[in-house]
DNA sequence: AATTAGCACTCTCACCGCGAGAGTGCTAAA
DNA sequence: TTTAGCACTCTCGCGGTGAGAGTGCTAATT
């Protein structure tokens, strides 16, 4: 399979960049008078042709400006798109408004949609950050009620799983406080996996809570993703292709649709190396409920603590190279702020065996 | 103003009916067909006539079918609606998938708006439960890093914050640990105008946390709903009078902004008394962004304790008695979902005077 | 050999007119 | 008070039509 020439990847720029302008199929006469070619339309268009020809372009029909196609797009995608970096003012303005907002993690996923769904005009989506496999970092127990308990969980990376117990006999604080205090202190630092193996340790009372513990831990592990934040929806559904609403509606389906969402992230993002963005056109054959649009996703976290992922989606007529650097920027971006905040997190091994400091 | 005769009333009821059926304007031969009705289509016209000139009623132009207005649908839910309970076995059903998931209050929520959503075939929001006056339960600090420390905050009600503090100086978990104690004793159940007249109790490190769970005590107080979910947004976009997608995205760029909806939510629901059930058609005049939708909405929570909103919002042309029935159903439901779970805490009075059951 | 001008051809889309149909209001009779 | 009858109005779907945009092909040009 020859590769295309120079001019031919030329022209496929200016038409993808020409339709994601205006929505409208593009026509030879209308490219040359818009961008000023010293070609005439008759060469335009036997470009156009060739173009067509290997599947990149499309013609509605017979008489009327080509399209690109799914095709067209990748090719755009992996070989002829140019970064357009963020301007550093708008970097800096972002960065600013999350250092505001020191160390609340909820508020920085509300922030972050927001930040990519403005950015991009297009609907996003951000995973809270969730910890790969869960360690124990601190329990307490809160008596409440004769034998209902509140138990607070805290895994390393910060996430917090509360969950109220029924134990079989009433039970006062201070024993529940004790209860809590050596679990932490046996157990801490350790995963599901390893606690399971040293759940000898403990007899009575606390091993009663130690199965719930266990029992939330394994939960935990077995949900590929965090929260899911959402913004922008609206936004999705100005985009001219969204008119005949049943569109729209499948695509905001997939995305009001937790288990769905998190199977595709888990397969496409967590698959891969993080840092990267991953690009999905047109639902790539694998998800009938994005024909018609495109995701670009990224992924951020500490490595091996905690990862979480975050993307936009809007219609393939997107404007890649923004979507693409706004994406990076946001994952380059919340890694630093969860790293930075979780540092010390990250000196606990995954056998469980870095002290902890306790008086 | 003379009311409207019986017969009125019952072909209104009938237009109405008919018109949430088919989304179409219905005329008085339509009318006589479908409902058997023993007078003839001009007996109809000429009441038609009459509730058209009271304002019940339009026409699109000049020979078409009617069409309720707001005023129609107002006259009709305060005045005609039947109460159409659901089903025993529905209820039943859903009564047992939340006793399933007993005590997870967020699992709740997420059950909630899809019930909702799916028995209304409508979008549907339900906010977290949330303290009328955040009151102090427990205070819990933990050491991560040198100076960081992570503060888990417990309100009266089982809500949980939590947030990163600075120190000005590292401080050992143990001291941490008694810090927190301290507090949660001094303080328990006070809320925080009251912590802040008593909090000379308290020096030095005690202090500094004192001012951080004060200061976050007082943005809950400022907030007036807790986290919103949302469900079935897809549902109102399936309806024929949003095939124009942009009137659709204005009633759900409502939904997204949780600033708006929370106002929302706090003039028309907080205001009233809990358990009732109140009907927004059309916006009420107030919020242009509904000005085609309607709004079945109610609240629940623990008396004086807690309060969450729920409700639905569909196009202007839903089926009311359906909606309120099943909004009514979930507000009592999880009423006494959160009152059981809650129980202990109702005993705790507003002035803090409850010894917590402490060792 | 590549490019370009010229041209015939195709297809969409917006516009128009028209007739069927549904629904109305009015009047007069029951 | 109700109803049958009727003339009237307005929408909506239909086919026809012409302008316009865009194409592919061919022949001339560079």
């Amino acid at each position: 399979m020859n590769d295309l020439t120079e001019r031919q990847k030329f022209i496929l720029t200016l038409v993808i960049h020409e339709y994601i302008r205006t929505a409208t199929p593009v026509g030879s006469q209308h490219l040359v008078a818009r961008y000023n070619l010293d070609m005439s339309s008759a060469t335009v268009r036997n470009e156009l042709a060739v173009l067509t020809e290997r599947g990149y372009l499309r013609q509605p029909h017979t008489s009327a400006g080509r399209v690109p196609t799914e095709e067209g797009y990748r090719y755009f995608v992996s070989r002829l798109i140019q970064a357009t970096e963020l301007p550093d003012s708008t970097r800096r303005m972002i960065s600013h408004q999350f250092y505001q907002m020191r160390h609340d993690v909820e508020q920085w996923m509300r922030l972050a949609a927001s930040v990519l769904a403005h950015q991009s005009r297009a609907a996003s989506l951000v995973t809270a950050p969730h910890p790969e496999k869960a360690r124990l970092k601190h329990l307490e127990l809160i008596a409440t009620r004769g034998r209902q308990v509140l138990m607070v969980l805290v895994m390393v990376g910060g996430e917090i799983h509360q969950r109220i117990l029924i134990l079989n006999e009433p039970v006062g604080q201070d024993q529940l406080s004790q209860a809590a205090h050596r679990i932490t202190t046996l157990y801490y630092g350790k995963d599901a996996e390893q606690i399971r193996a040293l759940r000898s340790l403990v007899e009575g009372l606390e091993a009663d809570v130690l199965e719930w513990v266990l029992e939330e831990m394994e939960q935990v592990d077995s949900v590929v993703a965090g929260e899911i934040y959402l913004d922008g929806l609206t936004n999705v559904l100005s985009e001219p292709e969204f008119t005949t609403s049943d569109e729209a509606r499948r695509a905001l389906k997939l995305l009001e649709e937790p288990t769905l969402l998190q199977d595709l992230l888990a397969r496409t993002v967590l698959a891969h190396a993080p840092g990267g963005v991953q690009v999905l056109i047109g639902g790539e054959g694998t998800w009938e409920e994005l024909r018609q649009c495109s995701m670009v996703l990224g992924s951020y976290g500490a490595p091996g603590l905690v990862v979480g992922t975050l993307g936009i989606l809007g219609p393939m007529r997107m404007s890649y190279g923004r979507a693409i650097s706004i994406v990076r920027f946001m994952s380059s971006l919340l890694s630093d702020l969860v790293s930075e905040t979780l540092m010390d997190d990250s000196a606990i091994k995954s056998d469980g065996e870095v002290n902890h400091e306790e008086g």
